[in-house]
RNA sequence: GCCGAUGUAGCUCAGUUGGCCAGAGCAGCUGAUUUGUAAUCAGCUGGUCGGGGGUUCGAAUCCCUCCAUCGGCUCCA
């Protein structure tokens, strides 16, 4: 049979070779790297016979298809271990994931803790030293039900009773034997350090109606020297939390008295944020945006109109109550039935289409304990919000428009790895969205059109839609890699039509207009979270609090000091002095640690010559200049960052 | 909400076979020093040991409960 290489060498090799057979003439050092096999695009065993002609490529630690076949084969690993320790425990699945790998687990009459999972890796190590192989057979479904009918795993069972004949595999490690499709590792002395990073609760396939059940999260490498290097990288992250670099740099703060979930920002936080809603408030007044503002709280009939108390009204904060017992409202979730009263609030004709109302608008969702996180999951944050009322004709071109502010917003910030998400209904549960089919059929070509035109590189999500509309939804990652939404843009047919909205279009007739939801930045809470992560707390000089401090060498020389700072306040430059009674080494040292850009060293000579001596953190000193000069340098720099083109 | 973990000074952390008035570094305050590119020295202040309840002669330490935080799950208008 001829083979045929990733780099296009074709050779022959004997029916029914392997991968590994044919790594080995090739080098007994690959040999021993391979971990699978990719045969005609499909992952598979490197053990398998391959017995026709083939592409085939080798799949190493460097390939992620080699990474994730070593992690599924150690959940495996891991199973063994806790079968060694648990007898009897119940076994769910067991598959790879971004960063090693999981099992879920009912431990029945068992529990586990942190405290054991020590003596699994151990155990893990043992087993993998072994060099046990891993055994693929194939096996009919009435002996496979017989098997776990014998071990008595009711999860099995279940998956396998949607498994159809003649396509079930068992894998078989040491004393280890599990339903499976594979592929795996040929032997288990691949995994040579092994990490067991946390225990968490699953439920039983995702559905909180079921059995939870217990995973455990592990990662492993072929080198010991690999676990060391992500283990640091996981500290590198520790030191970019945004929670952490909040604290320090004193950006905001959380209050058990005030409540879970309820930021407030300090002042160099609220600082910050105002200038980041002062950056996207030029760019929306340039886009034909006009800033409304509305009130925190909202009537129960705007949301028996929008379709929110239906949807929302028993998970969300409760009704606020006055006087009147007839009378109730809500803390608003959301901007948008306010902006279509607005919209409302006049007779409107196509002339004013496209109407863009924009609003800092702080909401109050009351999600669940658990999911609170820092700035990036919070129960009270302000969205930069708009909402585009348009003619269905106007659509595109305004979802486009909206793109590229969002676009904007990111390359500005530096956020150059985004995903762009289509989120589309679930197409099998069409009774959690409002609104009729040929909406959303029109709402989804819109976006779906709009991106291409666009040229994004997009990923479709079903089942991510908002309840009233599909999403075109920017995300971002987070310094442990977790994903978050940011910029977000909506097409909505069915607001407008349950708040009836209308405009008197060009042949004198009323129409519907349809309805835009857009935020660039998502919250300011969660941007500014995200923000810190990305930059680790080193923020654009346009953006960050103080842009320069001004370090006297002595006491002697704070008055000139001072007036250097004044000076350049009155020039916009923002900054301070630290006329602490320190040493220049100490200020030195502390400027650098809060992070300020430009740190302006006086003494006499400059206070004689009117200059400053100009360090730049992290690059040093970069000599004395006049003022004016430092100005110059501070200004272009600025320029410079904002001066982005899409 | 669920599973697992954590909670000691403003911050980072010591302190458990239960036992003198709970410790350190940094920060802060006071004083000395008047300083040239990443930590000057000395003294001092500061803690209901997350809250409440219990066990005990005695609890930061053991038990119960509530709260908050962290890692996940579910959720996310």
């Amino acid at each position: 049979m001829q083979i045929t290489f990733p780099d296009g060498a074709v050779r022959s090799y004997p029916d029914g070779s392997t991968a590994l057979q044919i790594a080995q003439q090739i080098s007994e050092g690959l040999a021993r790297n391979v971990l699978a096999a990719k045969v005609n695009g499909k992952v598979q065993d490197a053990t398998l016979p391959i017995s026709t002609d083939s592409t085939l490529q080798l799949l190493t630690w460097t390939d992620e298809e080699g990474k994730s076949t070593m992690w599924h084969s150690s959940a495996h690993l891991m199973a063994e271990a806790l079968e060694f320790y648990f007898p009897g425990i119940k076994l769910a699945i067991g598959p790879p994931v971004a960063n090693g790998f999981y099992y879920d687990i009912d431990f029945m009459e068992h529990s586990i803790s942190e405290k054991d999972l020590e003596k699994v890796e151990q155990k893990m190590k043992e087993l993998a030293k072994a060099k046990n192989a891993y055994i693929r057979q194939e096996i009919s479904k009435a002996e496979a039900i017989a098997y776990f009918t014998e071990k008595n795993d009711p999860y099995k069972l279940e998956l396998l009773s949607e498994l159809e004949d003649g396509t079930i595999t068992f894998y078989t490690q040491g004393n280890f034997t599990d339903l499976c499709r594979g592929p795996h590792i040929p032997d288990t002395g691949h995994i040579k350090a092994v990490k067991l990073t946390a225990i968490a609760g699953a439920y039983w396939r995702g559905d909180e109606k079921n059995k939870q059940l217990t995973r455990i999260y592990g990662i492993t490498f072929p080198k010991q020297a690999e676990l060391t290097e992500y283990l640091e990288r996981v500290e590198e992250a520790k030191r970019r939390d945004h929670r952490k670099l909040g604290k320090e740099l004193e950006l905001f703060t959380f209050s058990q008295k005030v409540g879970q979930g309820l930021p407030m920002w300090l002042p160099k936080g609220a600082a910050l944020r105002e200038r980041l809603e002062n950056f996207l408030k030029k760019a929306q007044r340039k886009a034909g945006y006009q800033q409304v503002i509305t009130p925190h709280i909202g009537n129960k009939d705007l949301y028996v109109t929008s379709g929110h108390y239906e949807k929302y009204g028993a998970d969300s904060f409760q009704p606020i109550r006055t006087p009147d017992p007839n009378e109730e409202f809500f803390l608003k979730p959301m901007n948008c039935p306010h902006h279509c009263e607005i919209f409302k609030s006049k007779p409107r004709t196509y002339k004013e289409l496209p109407a863009r109302f924009a609003e800092f608008g702080t909401v109050y969702r009351y999600e669940q304990s658990g999911e609170l996180h820092g700035l990036t999951r919070v129960r009270g944050f302000t969205q930069d919000d708009a909402h585009i009322f348009c003619m269905q004709e106007q659509v595109k071109d305004e979802f486009k428009k909206v793109i590229d502010i969002v676009l904007y917003v990111l390359k500005t910030l530096k956020f150059d790895k985004f995903k762009a998400q289509i989120s589309l209904r679930d197409p099998d549960n069409r009774t959690k969205y409002i609104g009729t089919d040929e909406n959303w059929h029109k709402a989804e070509q819109a976006i779906i059109e709009a991106a291409a035109e666009k040229e994004l590189p997009t990923v479709v999500a079903y089942g991510e839609a908002a309840f009233y509309g599909p999403k075109l939804d920017f995300m971002v990652q987070d310094a442990l890699g977790r994903e978050w939404q940011l910029g977000t843009i909506q097409v909505d047919y069915n607001l407008p039509e349950r708040f009836e909205l209308e405009y008197i279009g060009s042949d004198n007739q009323k129409h519907r207009p349809v309805m835009i939801h857009r935020a660039p930045f998502g919250s300011m809470e969660r941007f500014v979270a995200v923000l810190l992560e990305h930059c680790a707390g080193d923020f654009p000089l346009w953006l960050t609090a103080e842009q320069f401090v001004v370090l006297p060498i002595s006491e002697k020389f704070n008055d000139y000091a001072q007036n250097v700072a004044d000076l350049l306040n009155n020039s916009d430059i923002r900054g301070l002095v630290d006329s602490r009674n320190e040493k220049i080494g100490k200020k030195i040292r502390d400027a650098e640690l809060n992070k300020y850009p430009f740190m302006l060293i006086v003494g006499e000579k400059e206070a004689e010559n009117q200059e400053v001596s100009v360090r730049r953190r992290g690059a040093g000193d970069l000599g004395s200049m006049p003022l004016e000069a430092f100005t110059q340098l501070v200004t272009l720099a600025v320029n410079e960052e904002l001066n982005v083109t899409i």
